[in-house]
RNA sequence: GCACAGGUGGGUGAGUGGUUAAAGCCAACAGACUGUAAAUCUGUCCCUCCUAGCGAGGUACGAAGGUUCGAAUCCUUCCCUGUGCA
């Protein structure tokens, strides 16, 4: 097994530590921006560098749909594929399961989705989705499981639990078969640009350099991954049912995962109980391996799940809600849009010191946004995952500090001067 | 000056006798967004009042008159805009 978690410090139940993968470490607690179509929309990848994004996610299904598996994986891999360097984790289209509830049907052996993009029929099983997983190539892969949704009877919640609990088999037994089929097995990581020696923000313990070779192809440089493979992270169900939950910790836990998540919850339960339900599952699951929080959640909330002991979580609200003209800051949210800011010349937020922050009024972001300009998007992006990354940090930092109970959120944690 | 075509709520633009305070779109103003079918979606968008409702009044389709039980819609005159001809 390469992927490798180490605990650094502890205070009470949260941890800070390393999550080493095949492309680069992870600090933990981490958050990890979505980037479902191998992309974070609006933010180019070495401007997510600069923002010291360690880790990103992408989607299965939406990736098998366009530009197709077989595409990628012939193009290095993910990371070979959007020349990202640094470690990725797919998901596996088990929320698809969930969110396109419209389109798609369930049955023991997997789901059969419409197609959002053109209305075609695809079969996915845990079996396809691995295939697809490992031909993606990325350094963390998801079981293939059924996002529960809400609300669920209870024995709908077990049934679904049980299916996802035999899914997580077959995803194992199929992984374990297949993993030296990923792209990057036994080979150079493909990674590409155009300049030599030129990447002042890799923060990679593989330096990988860059160049382009005589035909002007993007020349893929290295990093040694010999015998290195994926991981395969098992996903715990079991709708709000607290036995439930408490079960499928322990028989995912049996069949046996490099890391957990707790899925099925930000399904549109009240936000309490979704923390009940994470406290009340967290206990079940090995203190030594990394527990992945799925689709939470807003910045108070990361802040307190890595305070209960979560070490990775991903969110689409920090950019979809950016795109929106919705606004995390130390304040409290802000949406851009408002008439107020029309002639307000101050900064979004002036406890951050983003590259947004720093440079661009309140009054100039509500006109771009107002205008509808392709900026307002990117900007707005930028700032929501800094304050994101910042408020990580801050946790991180916290923890070290032996502070891990004590509540952080993003920078209206740092003592003011 | 003559001949056509027009003048509708912030804009655009439907509507050509009654279910029209007047479609749709845009703008404006609010709100939502949590493993991304999301640069999306929802609401408000003439004024006043309240018991806040497919509520009550009042204004309103260039202007003024008229026909009609009833007019943005039909008629008359006037004003204005565009195009063509003088």
């Amino acid at each position: 097994m390469f992927l490798q978690f180490q605990i650094e410090a502890t205070s009470g139940p949260a941890r800070v530590g390393r999550l080493i993968t095949p492309h680069g470490v992870v600090e933990t607690p981490v958050f990890m921006p979505v980037g479902t179509l191998a992309s974070v929309k609006g933010v180019p990848q070495d401007l997510l560098e600069d923002l010291g994004v360690q880790i990103l996610l992408g989607n299965t299904y939406h990736l098998y749909l366009r530009p197709g598996v077989e595409t990628v994986r012939g193009l290095g891999g993910l990371h070979g594929f959007m020349s990202w360097d640094r470690a990725i984790l797919t998901d596996s289209g088990g929320f698809q399961v969930f969110s396109l509830s419209e389109l798609r049907k369930v049955t023991e052996d997997g789901v059969t989705f419409r197609s959002h993009l053109d209305g075609s029929s695809h079969f996915f099983r845990p079996e396809s989705a691995m295939e697809a997983e490992i031909g993606l190539g990325a350094d963390i892969i998801m079981a293939f499981d059924e996002c529960t949704e809400f609300p669920a009877e209870r024995e709908r919640a077990r049934a679904s639990m049980e299916m996802t609990l035999r899914w997580a088999a077959r995803s194992k037994k199929y992984f374990e078969e297949h993993k030296s089929e990923v792209p990057w097995a036994s080979r150079q990581s493909p990674v590409a640009s155009r300049q030599e020696g030129q990447n002042p923000v890799s923060s990679s313990e593989f330096p990988v350099s860059r160049s382009s070779d005589d035909s002007g192809n993007l020349k893929l440089e290295t990093r040694n991954l010999t015998g290195a493979t994926q991981s395969l992270f098992g996903i715990v169900q079991g709708g709000m049912e607290f036995d439930l939950r408490k079960e499928s910790a322990e028989r995912t836990v049996e069949i046996g995962f490099p890391g957990y998540a707790i899925g099925g919850l930000s399904v549109g339960e009240p936000r309490e109980l979704t923390r009940e339900v994470v406290e009340s599952t967290l206990q079940y699951l090995p203190a030594d391996r990394p527990r992945y929080l799925m689709g939470v959640g807003t910045p108070e909330e990361i802040a307190m799940y890595a305070n209960m002991g979560i070490d990775m979580m991903d969110c689409v609200l920090p950019t979809r809600a950016a795109r929106h003209g919705l606004l995390f800051t130390s304040e409290g949210k802000i949406s851009i849009k408002q008439a107020r800011y029309a002639t307000d010349q101050g900064p979004l937020d002036p406890a951050c010191f983003c590259r947004v922050c720093t440079r661009y009024s309140r009054a100039y972001l509500r006109h771009l946004y107002a205008a509808n300009e392709v900026l307002a998007q990117v900007l707005n992006t930028i700032h929501n995952l800094s304050f994101y990354l910042d408020t990580m940090r801050r946790v991180r930092h916290s923890i070290r500090l032996g502070e891990g109970a004590r509540f952080h959120s993003g920078v209206s944690s740092q003592p003011k001067p």
